[in-house]
DNA sequence: CCGATTTGACCGGG
DNA sequence: CCCGGTCAAATCGG
């Protein structure tokens, strides 16, 4: 995992760029929002405060993902969990906080029918086993919604989260065997929105897709790219993070560039080596594809670019 | 009636 | 033991 040297002097920089990227990410926020309010401001003049922030988000979740596993490795950390919240998350989510409304399908009542079945019999459900790592896209959504069709199996609360999180499954699991699973999780920075887990590919057919955004890899869980504008109305960016399985341990080096490299040809191996009863050109290989790039053709597309430039 | 949701118990890794 | 993920009985609701 950590393959880095000299720890402390590492770290200590390491910390000084971080805090330099959140504050340039924040002045970039900042920018794009006064663009953004002088309507019918020169659009390149958005896109190059969008393509400065991208830059920043992506250098910041590149670094802060590293940083991470070293203090995890070292053991000293403590407060790792916390992770980032501090300066960039506060200030940009603290209005958004504000004007929380209700949406969402969980939450909603639950003290009105108590019922009381207390069942000393041992129910002893089979063992059953634990899904290894599959491949796990997260992304961050204002609905959701998306094309599948998901039965809720489950909901649990979260330490340090004031949202439960909840478990779907594919609908086609029993039908056709399908493995997708999703994980729904509101954002407590901002209510509106959602991180979306979804765990494992669709097997079943059924019509996808809908499109994400914008799409950014990292090996690690660090969500703080969420940055969101409180009173703009426009969409937010959702973020799709990839993970690979590989096998537990990331392989060797995590530098910006190879981390691209090997995830965007893992992406490619993994879509295209489907298991052998489905043609290459069904809809389940094609729709995979889908996301990406009919995404990439749409409105972010330049941002896209600017993306793959910009961590390597 | 039957599929979806709710919700506490169970499971297993760390 | 704790915590997150899953199971499945009870319940909901079309």
């Amino acid at each position: 995992m950590n393959t880095m040297l000299f720890p402390e002097s590492v770290s200590a920089k390491r910390k000084q760029v971080i805090r330099e990227l959140v504050k340039g990410r924040e002045h970039a926020t900042q920018l794009k929002f006064l663009l953004q309010n002088l309507n019918g401001g020169s659009l390149s003049a958005k896109e190059m405060a969008a393509s400065v922030l991208r830059s920043f988000s992506v250098s910041l979740s590149v670094i802060t993902s590293d940083s991470l596993s070293e203090e995890a490795g070292s053991g000293g950390g403590g407060e790792v969990a916390d992770q980032n919240h501090s300066e960039d998350g506060s200030l940009v989510m603290a209005a958004a906080a504000a004007a929380s409304s209700n949406i969402g399908p969980e939450d909603s009542s639950e003290s009105c029918g108590k019922r009381i079945f207390v069942q000393a019999t041992k129910d002893r459900r089979g063992s059953y086993k634990r899904r290894k790592s599959e491949q796990t896209r997260t992304i961050v959504s204002p609905t959701t919604d998306d094309d599948h069709s998901w039965r809720k199996y489950g909901q649990k609360d979260i330490l340090n989260s004031q949202f439960p999180r909840s478990y779907f499954r594919c609908t086609r699991k029993h039908d056709q065997g399908c493995r997708a699973n999703k994980q729904v999780q509101r954002i407590q920075e901002n209510p509106d929105m959602y991180q979306i887990t979804y765990i494992g590919f669709h097997t079943c057919k059924d019509t996808p897709i809908k499109a994400p955004e914008m799409v950014t890899f990292s090996n690690t869980w660090d969500s703080f790219l969420v940055n969101s504008h409180p009173d703009s109305n426009e969409h937010h960016d959702p973020i799709i993070k990839l993970e690979c399985p590989c096998s537990g341990e990331t392989p060797s080096d995590v530098t910006g560039n190879n981390l691209d490299h090997s995830l965007w040809s893992e992406l490619k191996d993994f879509e295209l080596s489907k298991p052998s009863n489905i043609i290459p050109s069904s809809s389940a290989v094609h729709m995979d594809f889908g996301v990406l790039s009919s995404h990439f053709s749409t409105d972010f597309h330049f941002e896209e670019n600017n993306l793959l430039y910009s961590s390597s």
